[in-house]
DNA sequence: TATTGTTATACTCTATAACTATA
DNA sequence: TATAGTTATAGAGTATAACAATA
């Protein structure tokens, strides 16, 4: 079940302490100016981003939706509610499979994306890539890019395991 | 306040969106494992890494330790109270100065730390250096270092504004 | 007066399990 | 029987503000 003397290098250690505190930092920093901005948390960014820019039609279904963020469909039933709340988004059941919701952008949801997003990006440029040269990023994009493919290829996602009764 | 147009270019994006993705799913996988190995959140790992490997004494000041794992001063005095109910560092009076508080690891923390670590460097490796070159750490260390010591020297740490009364 | 740390409190988020409904 | 989503619930974590004690 587990390898043998996995240890880590010095370079590897670096690296990695270097990823976790970096994007911690940045996640803070970039939750501050959201909730400030328009009073979203990341989570609630990720998914009107997801909606608003990565989807043709501003629609997608939970279970994707889910698999996207990462997490418990629960967490995302909960996320999914917040926003309908606030009219950022509308839920109706799927039209080809009955079982489905789909989640879907609204017009004011679009347009508190839009609102906040310039000072995400301002953010993101502030504290990311200020320190790096022209070619860092997509030095950066180069790396990580196969981890992250790597990483979603892996095993359990939204939809882990469900219990039996 | 804020600068003109600092939108990112599709470089920036893709680095930007790999650095979460990527650090949002290993710190899942590896708050998983620590979960399941010592029983410690993420966070009380990097306490007990910090007083057991980077310190050479064991000990830290609390606001040391809550400028380093960044967070509020409340949030630490939590997780150092449990950390000691848990037999794993010991909180005293700092000897120089009578407000400051030393917490310091001890026998039991260390051997939890180490009991904790190859599963934990198990899990990076297998995550995050299974897809990567030999010599991409390095690469991936020399370009978040800079940024990492940029954001550090930013502005707000654990010991934000105080509110006056 | 400023700083260190703790406390009380309220709130957000997440995970688990049970449940409903459709495939 | 398996899958999609919701609900109830309980727990962990965080932030804010007020507070006590020392510098």
């Amino acid at each position: 079940m587990t390898d043998r003397q996995p240890s880590l290098d010095p370079a590897q250690l670096g690296a990695y302490f270097a990823l976790m505190e970096v994007a911690g930092l940045l996640r803070h920093a970039v939750e501050r100016q959201l909730r400030d901005a328009g009073d979203l948390s990341y989570v609630q960014f990720q998914l009107l981003a997801r909606l608003g820019l990565d989807s043709t039609t501003g629609s997608e279904r939970m279970t994707d939706l889910a698999d996207g963020v990462v997490y418990s469909r629960s967490g995302l039933t909960y996320q999914a509610g917040l926003l309908e709340k606030a009219g950022l988004v509308t839920r109706s059941p799927s039209a080809d499979d009955e079982r489905g919701v789909t989640v879907t952008i609204t017009d004011a949801g679009r347009a508190l994306l839009a609102a906040v997003i310039p000072g995400h990006t301002e953010v993101i440029n502030h504290q990311l890539f200020r320190p790096l040269a022209r070619g860092d990023a997509k030095a950066l994009a180069d790396l990580l890019s196969p981890v992250r493919d790597h990483m979603r290829s892996l095993p359990p996602r939204s939809a882990a395991p469900r219990r039996r009764r």
